[in-house]
DNA sequence: AATGATTATGCAAAAAAATGAATATAAAAC
DNA sequence: GTTTTATATTCATTTTTTTGCATAATCATT
């Protein structure tokens, strides 16, 4: 289950935190290539615990709250070094669009346009706010420690990731209004 | 559910088939942007056809088991038409090999480099694959029916998304050798 | 003073996907 | 001659993901 090992990750890198810090950070979906709702990595949480991988501690607040900040233990590290090891195969792509676009005949031409320039603005907004950040965080990159160059190229996969994305809407766009 | 409607996709666009020809045109995975295991997708298309989206007839074979194939239906066709209008958001990424470069400062610098390469392998032999089909099925783009087109579209999302594994994997493996 | 957003966590059910096992025939390879 | 590969489908179980519901306090806004 790569979703126990995304959430030992974060932990390390950006250090210990709570379940609904988690979720902001797998919203943010910055530098973060996984995907999960809220009662998925509470529950995840808890199992972590429950192995040993995590340990938690209860924070109790007045104004807000009681909130359990987990941290990784030792050998949830070994666990998620040892995983790191393992061969890992390209993930499945399940792309609702790709099959819209596969019949997208079956429709208006304008309707298809519309849904591709949509797409187009939303990757769009992604690549600018993934662009800033390189901008902002790695404006030096040799001067960088090993473990930011790692978090660099995982920022890297999502400039490329978006901007490809943004590529093809353009030349889909383009090639469909051409047609005729 | 998307994966009734890649079939029904499927089915309209390749034509008439039965459960077995479909595993194999997922199996392909050549133009195709889902993935399913047999399992699910023999399940679903009962399940299409209980609900009148497609209709089967069995083949009587002598030589091999009999073979049900499965056919859109006009309401099916409806049903496709009418989910292609309706707007869709990214799917949402989920990919080991990012978590394990984020945290791939745990592990010994030759191991990662070498798993970095055997996906830069993978990604080169299957945009080597897509760039066949590309230069063999569409050697001449403004002759195209409007379905070859967006066909040929689906397949440009491949191309592009294989080259950009291929980019992002040389420029990591790059970067993490000439650290330090 | 009421309304909505934010912080913080959890249970339960349904849907979807992955995994394991099974059947049966025949052609092809070793 | 035996094993492997290909054809063709199904059932059952487990895991994972999604969706809906629930609680409860505080902060900011209208």
């Amino acid at each position: 289950m790569a979703l126990s090992h995304a959430l030992l990750a974060s932990l390390l890198v950006d250090g210990p935190c709570s379940g609904y810090d988690m979720v902001k950070r797998f919203d943010e979906k910055i530098s973060c290539y996984w995907m999960a709702s809220h009662q998925q990595v509470y529950k995840a949480l808890r199992e972590l615990e429950s192995q040993g991988w995590v340990s938690s501690e209860t924070i109790t607040q007045t104004r807000r709250p009681n909130k359990n900040i987990y941290s990784v233990t030792r050998e949830g590290t070994e666990q998620l070094a040892h995983w790191v090891l393992t061969p890992s195969e390209p993930t499945t792509i399940r792309e609702d669009l790709m099959i819209k676009t596969q019949v997208g005949f079956l429709v208006p031409r304008p309707a298809i346009i519309e849904e591709l320039k949509r797409r187009h603005g939303i990757h769009l907004t992604n690549l600018e706010v993934l662009k800033t950040i390189e901008q902002q965080e790695f404006p030096d990159l040799p001067s960088l420690t090993i473990e930011a160059k790692f978090h660099y190229l995982t920022l890297r996969r999502g400039i490329r990731f978006e901007s490809d994305w943004v590529a093809w809407c353009e030349e889909a766009i383009a090639f469909i209004e051409a047609h005729e």
